[in-house]
DNA sequence: GAAGAATGGTGATGCAGATCACACAGCGGC
DNA sequence: GCCGCTGTGTGATCTGCATCACCATTCTTC
């Protein structure tokens, strides 16, 4: 580990596999990690990095090791909208550099955080060279094309910004942020801002969610930590 | 050839691969072509039948040889809304195959038509077997995510109706379309109701768009053919 | 060709949410 | 302390589209 300029720490290798045993590149034959080993490279970057942006030719792909990443795609207009927020082990640019096609999102860095580089040649090379890797690659795709079938389902049938909302929150609420009585406190990262481009409404209609969800006693805010009171009357607005 | 049930003609085969030159099973080597062969089958379909069903699990991927797909999600209070309209030489089900996960969508048949299905489980054998499909199918699927991707921007950049029937539009007016004077000719085969529940709006704001279009010179309606004016015009609605 | 179903056209109405407009809070910098 | 900047809360207004209601037209099918 070595220090660096944006105070974090770089670790010696995070594309195998430490952070997820689901991780496409996990659990490979030992000379197909070798060859992944060599050509990768890791790099850190600031805050507000782009690792690509939306159109650009695909240079190759990124493994997250820290820090996170907004993924978000704009109009010409300027109205954006943010996809995904993708943190440790999340494969960034894979569907662009199989399909040879364009970026089609924008990457950019949250906070501080690391990442792993794959050039596109040498990995398609490597896919070339270790057949059961291609199918990992495969199966990694059908995942993100699951994630964005998601996304379609909550745009195009999920009507009122209450309903995508609720179901954002839901989406924060997990196992681990439990608690024993059924409640559930989540640390709130995103400014209102962002939350209007993730769910398609605007900063304003947002405050107004927040304070009528308060009002509703569906959640609390102490500082930066989201507390929400229960799922099930989350769950009761989402009528999807 | 036979002469079916729906008025059809059933073409030997169709995996392999008169539709597409681009086409998922293409130009695969010849043991390769041989023993897809040996998996697929070959059924016909009448109008309103249902390759799949969403939420169903797996049972193998259907390659469209005639005829038209609508593929659509529902939400349980049963709005609809289609992502999808596929025609000859698509591949049906493959994410959900690929990843072993329910199928995302619902497949009907528009109109009579014929398919070859593969089961999955010989299908994921003969992707072992033969290294150089799955990388066909890694580009497959990202294909299909671009495709996903492009609805998402479209849902959710795209924001008033007329937006979203401008871009419908311009999707229809493709290069075989074109006339020479600039406009675009295309046979209309979908109802406003369908059309509704692509652009995610409701039947009478689609037929006030026809008319509102119309009265714009845009657009013109000579039976079910509809004559598309300019590209031009309609770009510009598309602020995209 | 008649009965019935599916599809299409259009008016009236109401309301959710975008937009605009400010005011205020927090925070870092110097 | 003062500034400037980013993020938040909330009122007032305006509008586009969903919804409801009904009728007209066109396709099925027997």
């Amino acid at each position: 580990m070595t220090r660096t300029p944006y105070g974090l720490n770089i670790l010696d290798n995070c594309v195998t596999c430490p952070l997820r045993q689901d991780h496409l590149f996990c659990n490979l034959s030992l000379p197909a990690g070798q060859r992944l080993n060599e050509i990768k490279s890791t790099a850190v970057y600031p805050k507000g990095a782009m690792l690509f942006i939306e159109g650009q030719q695909p240079r190759g792909v990124f493994v997250l090791c820290a820090g996170r990443v907004k993924l978000s795609t704009s109009s010409r207009e300027g109205k954006t909208i943010i996809t995904k927020i993708s943190d440790s082990g999340d494969v960034l640019g894979l569907n662009a550099v199989v399909s040879n096609r364009p970026y089609e999102v924008t990457a950019e860095m949250m906070e501080p955080g690391q990442a792993n580089f794959i050039p596109r040649e040498p990995l398609l090379q490597f896919l070339k060279d270790y057949p059961d890797a291609s199918v990992r690659v495969a199966q990694q795709l059908s995942r993100n094309y699951f994630t964005a079938y998601e996304e379609i389902r909550t745009l195009g049938l999920a009507v009122t910004p209450s309903e995508k909302f609720a179901k954002l929150l839901l989406s924060w609420s997990t196992k681990s942020t439990m608690q024993g009585d059924g409640s559930s406190q989540v640390k709130m990262t995103l400014t209102h801002e962002e939350i209007a481009e993730i769910i398609g409404t605007t900063r304003e209609t947002v405050s107004r969610l927040f304070s009528e969800f308060k009002r509703k006693q569906l959640l609390q805010l102490k500082g930066a930590t989201l507390v929400l009171r229960s799922r099930g009357a989350l769950e009761a607005i989402v009528q999807l």
